[in-house]
RNA sequence: CGGGGCAUGGCGCAGUCUGGUAGCGCAUCUGCUUUGGGAGCAGAGGGUCGGCGGUUCGAAUCCGUCUGCCCCGACCA
C-alpha cells in the first residue's frame, strides 16, 4: 500500500474522550474512529490489525478440529424464550421488532441459534462429537462502555461451541481448545496467562480465562511461577498459615482510642503494624440476624468467599450502621470479638495471631494483647480474604504473586443447560434419546488488538507484535521531490519487496522526513526502511527495528534477503 | 441505574465567574524558502459556541429543560 493514495490523519495530541492507552494510540494513529458510545469504524490500516488476528485465531481453530460457520446477527425471541434467557438476560439484551412486530435481539452471544442447528443437524451419537465457531460481531448494551475497545457494546468475537455424547468426550475439546488457545495467543506474541476461573451462573464443572498481561488490566490474578497455579484473585484460596500461633505473651487491657475508627488510624494510635490488629465486619445474616467477619487489619475482604459461607446473606450485604449500634450499642470502628453478642467466623490468617488489637465495643475504646481461647473463644475459621503477594500458592510449592490481566479468552463446561432446555438429543448406543453435553469457548477478537497495545508501546507510539501489524515494514521515503533518484529507487524497491510477498507500506507523502518517522513510530511498524539521498550513493539503505531501536544499514541488493531472515524469523 | 465531570471549526484548548456579537496552537488549502526525528514566512478556508425554551436592547456567557460524551461502582470477550 502507499501513503500517498490513503488519507491518514495521524494527531500529535490526546484526544479528550480516551482515557486508556490503546484507545489513545488507536485514535492518534488514525486506526480506529467512534461512531456513538461502544461503537467504532476500524480505518483501513486499523482493520488490517483486526483481520490479522482473526486469521490466526480461525488458522488455529481450523487446526484444532472446528468448524466454522456463520449464524445471523440478528436472532428471533422464541429461541430465547425457550431458554427462559429473553427474561433473564435483561438490558444487556438490544431487542427490536420487525414490521410485523415480532420481537428479535441483536444477538450478545449464540447458545440459543447454535442449539438449534445442533438439535436439527445432529440425530446421531456418531456424528459427535462436533464443534461449531464463527468470527462473528456482538452487540452487549453494556451498563458501561468504556475504554475504547476494551468493553466496546459492539465487538468482534471468536465463538466456538462443541457437542457431545459424554463428558469424557467434552473434556477432550475442552482441553484442545485450551491447547488452541495458549497457541493463538502465543502466535500472537502476546504474554498471557490460563488462570482458573468462577463458572458462575452456568455452573459447568470447569472454567478457564486467559489473561493477556497488562499494567491496566481490570482484574487482578494470583499466580505462581514455581507450580503453575493461575487464578482470578476472588477464586484463589487463601490457605491457613503452616506456623502454629504464637503463645499469649501479654495481658488484655483496655486503650482509650478516641476518635480512631479506622485500622490504619488505630495501628498508628498504638504504634502497631496493621496486620497486629483485627478488622470486624458486620454483616447480614440469612435469618434476618447478624454475622460478625474478622480479619486481620492489613487483609480484604473476598466477598465471593463470604457470600458462600453458610448462614450469610446472599447477596452479601454490609449491615447499616444503624442496625450495628442497634443490635451491638456501639457503632461500626469499634467492633471487637471479645464478648461480641453475634456469631463470629473468623479468617485463617486472623484466627493465628496473638496478642492482637481490636475493638472493645464501646465508643472510643480498644482493646489491646487479646488472645484467642484465653481473652475470648476459639472462633469459627474460614478462607475470608482476598489472597495478596507472597501467600503461599494454593496448589502447594512456592509464593503467589500478583499481576493485571485483561481477560481476552474464557472457556467452559455447559453441560446440559442448553441441550436440555431446547431439547436438543441425539440417540445414543443404546437407541436412547439423550440431551448432548456442551461447551463453549469465547475469544475478544477486537479486544485482541487493545490488549496488544497496552502490553506493547512507548511514549512514540504502538509497538505491534510481529503476526498482528497491519504491515510488516515501512519503507520511507526521504524528500520524494527533491530527488529523482530516490524516487526511482523506492518504487523499485517497494515493488520488490511486494514480489517477495512483505507486507509493505510505502510512505511515498511529500512530507518532511520527521513527520514521516514520528508516523512510523506512532503506527507501530516493527521494520522500517529509510530510503535517503544519502544512502542511495552509498548503495545502502537504513533499516531500524521499531521495538528495539536497533539500526543498520543493508546494501540495497540485499534487503529482501535481510528481511526475509528477519520478518519471517519474527512471524513465526 | 446511582455518583462526579465535560460539551466552543477535524484535534487540543482559552473565553463563561463580571452579558456587548468568538480567539489561540495543531491540522487543512495556496505560494515561496526549507528537508535524516512532528520546519519557517506570507496568505486563505472552515464554528447556528450540543438542542430547545426563557431573561435581556443585546446571550458562548445568566435561568430552565433535554441530549450526547467521559470517569467511579455492580457485569462481561
Amino acid at each position: 500500500m502507499r501513503l500517498s493514495c490513503l488519507p491518514l490523519t495521524t494527531f500529535k495530541e490526546v484526544p479528550a474522550e480516551a482515557e486508556v492507552i490503546s484507545h489513545q494510540l488507536m485514535l492518534r494513529a488514525g486506526l480506529l474512529r467512534r461512531l456513538a458510545s461502544g461503537l467504532f469504524t476500524w480505518m483501513p490500516i486499523g482493520l488490517r490489525v483486526l483481520r490479522k488476528v482473526e486469521q490466526v485465531v480461525r488458522e488455529e481453530m481450523d487446526r484444532a478440529g472446528a468448524l466454522e460457520l456463520l449464524m445471523p446477527a440478528v436472532q428471533p425471541a422464541e429461541l430465547w424464550q425457550e431458554t427462559g434467557r429473553w427474561d433473564v438476560y435483561g438490558n444487556l439484551l438490544l431487542r427490536m421488532r420487525d414490521r410485523h412486530e415480532r420481537e428479535f435481539c441483536f444477538g450478545p452471544t449464540h447458545e440459543e441459534v447454535i442449539t438449534d442447528i445442533a438439535r436439527r443437524e445432529l440425530k446421531s451419537y456418531k456424528q459427535l462429537p462436533v464443534n461449531y465457531y464463527q468470527i462473528q460481531t456482538k452487540f452487549r448494551d453494556e451498563i458501561r462502555p468504556r475504554f475504547g475497545l476494551m468493553r466496546a457494546r459492539e465487538f468482534l468475537m471468536k465463538d466456538a461451541y462443541s457437542f457431545h455424547l459424554d463428558q469424557a468426550s467434552l473434556n477432550a475439546t475442552y482441553e484442545a481448545m485450551a491447547e488452541a488457545y495458549a497457541r493463538i495467543f502465543t502466535r500472537l506474541g502476546l504474554g498471557f496467562r490460563p488462570v482458573e476461573a468462577d463458572s458462575g451462573e452456568i455452573g459447568g464443572a470447569r472454567s478457564q480465562e486467559f489473561h493477556v498481561l497488562a499494567e491496566s488490566g481490570e482484574d487482578a490474578i494470583a499466580y505462581c511461577d514455581a507450580d503453575q497455579f493461575a487464578a482470578n484473585v476472588e477464586m484463589a484460596a487463601a490457605l491457613p498459615p503452616d506456623t502454629p500461633r504464637p503463645a499469649a505473651g501479654a495481658a488484655m487491657e483496655r486503650v482509650s482510642t478516641p476518635d480512631t475508627r479506622s485500622i490504619a488510624d488505630v495501628a498508628g494510635f498504638l504504634g502497631i503494624p496493621a496486620e497486629q490488629c483485627l478488622k470486624t465486619l458486620i454483616v447480614d445474616a440469612e435469618d434476618g440476624g447478624l454475622i460478625a467477619l474478622v480479619l486481620r487489619g492489613d487483609h480484604e475482604l473476598n466477598t465471593v468467599k463470604a457470600t458462600a459461607l453458610p448462614g450469610v446473606s446472599s447477596p452479601l450485604s454490609m449491615a447499616s450502621p444503624e442496625r450495628i449500634q442497634a443490635a451491638l450499642s456501639c457503632p461500626p470502628g469499634f467492633i471487637g470479638p471479645v464478648d461480641l453478642s453475634v456469631p463470629v467466623i473468623a479468617d485463617h490468617s486472623a484466627a493465628a495471631l496473638a496478642d492482637f488489637a481490636c475493638g472493645a465495643n464501646a465508643v472510643d475504646w480498644h482493646l489491646q494483647g487479646v488472645n484467642w481461647g484465653r481473652d475470648l473463644p476459639e472462633p469459627t475459621t474460614a478462607d475470608l480474604r482476598n489472597v495478596v503477594a507472597g501467600d503461599p500458592s494454593p496448589a502447594g510449592d512456592g509464593q503467589l504473586a500478583i499481576a493485571r490481566g485483561i481477560e481476552v479468552g474464557h472457556i467452559f463446561q455447559l453441560g446440559d443447560k442448553y441441550s436440555r432446555s431446547m431439547q436438543a438429543t441425539v440417540l445414543d448406543q443404546a437407541g436412547k434419546d439423550v440431551p448432548m453435553l456442551m461447551g463453549c469457548y469465547g475469544i475478544g477478537v477486537s479486544r485482541i488488538v487493545a490488549a496488544a497495545i497496552e502490553q506493547n508501546h512507548d511514549e512514540h507510539g504502538i509497538i505491534w507484535p510481529e503476526p498482528m501489524a497491519p504491515f510488516q515494514v515501512i519503507l520511507i521515503e526521504l524528500n520524494p521531490k527533491k530527488s529523482a533518484e530516490v524516487t526511482a529507487a523506492a518504487q523499485a524497491m517497494y515493488e520488490s519487496l511486494v514480489t517477495a510477498g512483505i507486507d509493505v507500506l510505502l510512505d511515498d507523502r511529500n512530507a518532511r522526513p520527521g513527520v514521516k518517522f514520528a508516523d512510523a513510530d506512532l503506527l507501530g511498524i516493527p521494520h522500517r526502511l529509510t530510503l535517503g539521498d544519502r544512502g542511495l550513493k552509498a548503495g545502502a539503505i537504513e533499516y531500524r527495528a521499531r521495538r528495539t531501536g536497533n539500526e543498520e544499514n543493508i546494501e540495497l541488493n540485499d534487503v529482501v534477503k535481510f528481511l526475509q531472515t528477519k520478518v519471517l524469523a519474527g512471524a513465526n
